[in-house]
RNA sequence: GGCGCUAUCGUCUAGGGGUUAGGACGGGUGAUUCUCAGUCACUAAACCGGGGUUCGAAUCCCCGUAGCGCUGCCA
C-alpha cells in the first residue's frame, strides 16, 4: 500500500458541516490490553459514526518503540470485535488512508516536521536529557509558579551553530515554537468553551531523536490526513488540545471538533486497574459476560439516551446516540449492575447461541461424554438455568447433578426436607414414578398434585424433598421440567438413594 | 506549586428557573407458581458548602472545598 507522503494542500482543509457524514477515529496504544475505559471511548466513537452514517477509523499509536508489547495488537482486535465494534477503516479493514499504523508512517511526520521548520514555526533542540533532567529538578525546587517546562534554550540558536551540530550529527528533537502570551482556546461539544494561556505551555517536542513523532506531531498530521471531523478521546487529552490547536494552527489547517469523554473509574474512586476490578475487555469475556450486555452497560457509563431506558441492543444504542447526552462528570464502575445487566442478556438469549460457550466450561469438568455429545441434552439444560443465572459460568456449575448424582445434599435443605416422615412418601412416589407413562413435566406434575392429595399434604411436601434428593440443593429450575430432563432412571436412583439416607438420619436419630 | 476539568440517592443517571427531584442497580419489606439466585409489588435513600442574580434556584454567576487530569524525547 503507498500512500502519498502530503495529501491535501495547507489549509485546504474544509470545516465539517452539520449533516455531513463524519469520520472518527479510535487510536489505542500497543501498550498492553484494551480496557474498559478505552473499550468504552472506541464505542462511543463507534456509535457516534452509525448513528450519522459515517466512519469509524482504527489507528495504531505505535511511535513509543520502548513501551510497544506485540501481543497488544491482537488483545486489542480481539477485544474490539468480541464487542462488535467493527472498524470501516484500519489494520485488517484497509482504507484510503492507509497505511494505519503510526510506525509505518515516519517519513510523512519527518516531512511533516520539515515543513514547520522551514517556516520557521519549529527549531531543533540539541539539549541532552539530562540537561532536561536538570532543567526540571531545579524548577521543581524553585516550585516556578510560572513558565515552567522547557526553557527554550534552544530556539535562538545560531543557523552557523545549528549547521555544525547537525553536520556532527549531534542527536536532536524538533520542538514547536509556542507563541507567547496568547490565547489558546477551543470548543469542547461536551464541556464548552476551554481556553488556556499559552504561555502554560512549553515548546513542545514534535520529533523525537529518534526520528519517531511524539503523539503530539503524530495525532494532528494523521487526523487531517485522515479527514478526522471530531476527535473523541479520554479526557486526559483536554491539556493537550491547546497545543494540537497550536500545531494545526502552524500547519495552517483546521482543527477538527473535539469532545473529551468522561473517564471510568474503579469503585473505591481510584483508577482502574487490574487490581481494583478486572479492567480488561477479555478478562470479563473469561468471566462469563456477554459481550452484548458489557456493551450496553459501557454505553450508560456517561451517557444516557434520555428516557427511562436501560437495555438497550446495540441497534436501539446506535439510534439514540448523542454527544449531547454524553456526561462530563468521570463515573464509577459498578460491577454488580453489570451483573444485573448480563443476567438480563442471559435470558434473552437461546440456549443454541449459549451452547459453545457453556459447553467449553463443561469439557473441563470430566463429565461423562456421553452427556456432553447430546446437545439436545445440554440445551435443555441451559434454557433451564439461563434464566437464573447472571453469568456464563453459573449456568454450568450450578446445572452439574444433570451430569453426575449429587455427591452430597446441601445441609440445611437436608435437615427441613429430609424427615422420617418423608420415607413412606418417597415409598409412593417411588412407586408411581415407576409406572408413569409418559415420564414428561405434565404427567409428572399431575402425579404430583394427585398423590400430595391422596397423602393429605401438600404438593411441596414431596416437591422440595424430591429436589433435594435429585439435585443435592435446594434451589435450582421446576421441579417437574428437571424430573424429565434427568430421566426415569436417574430420578428413580437418587431417591432411592436419599431413601437411605434418610432411613440412616433416622436410627442416628437426627 | 501552576493550569484545567468535574460535583443530584451507596453506584449509574433524568432534570436544562417554579417537579411530591424521576428511573435503574444494590439494600429492605411483602407477594408468588414447587424452591430462588426467578418474577411482581411496595419502601428507605441525593441536589458538596457559602455567597450572589431572581418573585422563585438542583438548574445561571462567583468563591471555597473535594476528586481527577495535565505539567515527559509516554500515549
Amino acid at each position: 500500500m503507498t500512500t502519498p507522503l502530503i495529501s491535501g494542500k495547507i489549509g485546504e482543509m474544509a470545516d465539517w458541516k452539520e449533516g455531513m457524514p463524519p469520520v472518527v477515529r479510535f487510536a489505542p496504544s500497543p501498550t498492553g490490553y484494551l480496557h474498559v475505559g478505552g473499550a468504552r471511548t472506541a464505542l462511543f466513537n463507534f456509535l457516534f459514526a452509525r448513528h450519522h452514517g459515517g466512519r469509524f477509523i482504527l489507528r495504531i499509536e505505535d511511535t513509543d518503540r520502548k513501551r510497544y508489547q506485540p501481543d497488544a495488537l491482537a488483545e486489542i482486535f480481539a477485544s474490539l470485535k468480541w464487542l462488535g465494534l467493527q472498524w470501516d477503516e484500519g489494520p485488517e479493514a484497509g482504507g484510503g488512508a492507509g497505511p494505519y499504523f503510526q510506525s509505518l508512517r515516519t517519513a510523512l511526520y519527518r516531512e511533516h516536521a520539515d515543513r514547520l521548520l522551514a517556516a520557521g514555526r519549529a527549531y531543533r533542540c540539541f539539549c541532552t536529557e539530562e540537561r532536561l533532567a536538570q532543567l526540571r529538578l531545579e524548577q521543581e525546587k524553585a516550585k516556578m509558579a510560572h513558565g515552567s517546562g522547557y526553557d527554550r534554550h534552544c530556539r535562538d540558536l545560531e543557523e552557523a551553530r545549528v549547521r555544525a551540530l547537525l553536520a556532527a550529527d549531534t542527536p536532536h528533537v524538533v520542538r514547536l515554537k509556542v507563541p507567547d502570551d496568547r490565547s489558546v482556546a477551543f470548543h469542547d461539544l461536551i464541556r464548552g468553551d476551554i481556553a488556556y494561556d499559552s504561555a502554560q505551555l512549553d515548546d513542545l517536542v514534535l520529533l523525537k531523536s529518534d526520528g519517531f513523532p511524539t503523539y503530539h506531531l503524530a495525532n494532528v498530521v494523521d487526523d487531517h490526513l485522515m479527514g478526522i471531523s471530531h476527535v473523541l478521546r479520554g479526557d486526559e487529552w483536554i491539556a493537550s488540545t491547546p497545543k494540537h490547536i497550536l500545531i494545526y494552527e502552524a500547519f495552517g489547517w483546521a482543527p477538527p471538533l473535539f469532545a473529551h469523554m468522561p473517564v471510568i473509574l474503579a469503585p473505591d474512586g481510584g483508577k482502574l486497574s487490574k487490581r481494583r476490578g478486572a479492567a480488561s475487555v477479555l478478562d470479563y469475556q473469561r468471566a462469563g459476560f456477554l459481550p452484548e450486555a458489557l456493551r450496553n452497560f459501557l454505553a450508560l457509563l456517561g451517557w444516557a439516551p434520555g428516557d427511562d431506558r436501560e437495555v438497550m441492543p446495540l441497534e436501539e444504542l446506535i439510534a439514540a446516540f448523542t454527544l449531547e447526552r454524553v456526561q462530563a462528570k468521570a463515573a464509577v464502575f459498578d460491577e454488580t449492575k453489570l451483573e444485573w445487566m448480563n443476567g438480563v442478556y442471559l435470558q434473552r438469549r437461546s440456549a443454541e447461541s449459549l451452547l459453545p460457550d457453556v459447553q467449553a466450561i463443561w469439557e473441563k469438568m470430566e463429565l461423562a461424554h456421553d452427556a456432553l455429545a447430546d446437545e439436545v441434552f445440554l440445551k435443555k439444560v441451559i434454557a433451564m438455568f439461563k434464566e437464573r443465572s447472571r453469568k456464563i459460568g453459573e449456568i454450568a456449575e450450578n446445572s452439574l447433578y444433570f451430569f453426575r448424582d449429587p455427591l452430597e445434599y446441601d445441609a440445611q435443605a437436608a435437615k427441613k426436607y429430609f424427615k422420617p416422615d418423608m420415607l413412606p412418601r418417597i415409598d409412593a412416589l417411588l412407586a408411581a414414578l415407576a409406572d408413569l407413562q409418559p415420564f414428561a413435566q405434565d404427567a409428572l406434575e399431575g402425579l404430583y398434585r394427585r398423590l400430595a392429595e391422596e397423602l393429605g399434604v401438600s404438593a411441596g411436601k414431596l416437591i422440595h424433598p424430591t429436589r433435594l434428593a435429585v439435585s443435592g440443593v435446594g434451589f435450582g429450575p421446576g421441579l417437574f421440567e428437571m424430573l424429565e430432563t434427568l430421566g426415569r432412571e436417574t430420578v428413580l436412583r437418587r431417591l432411592r438413594k436419599a431413601r437411605g439416607q434418610i432411613a440412616a438420619r433416622g436410627q442416628d436419630g437426627n
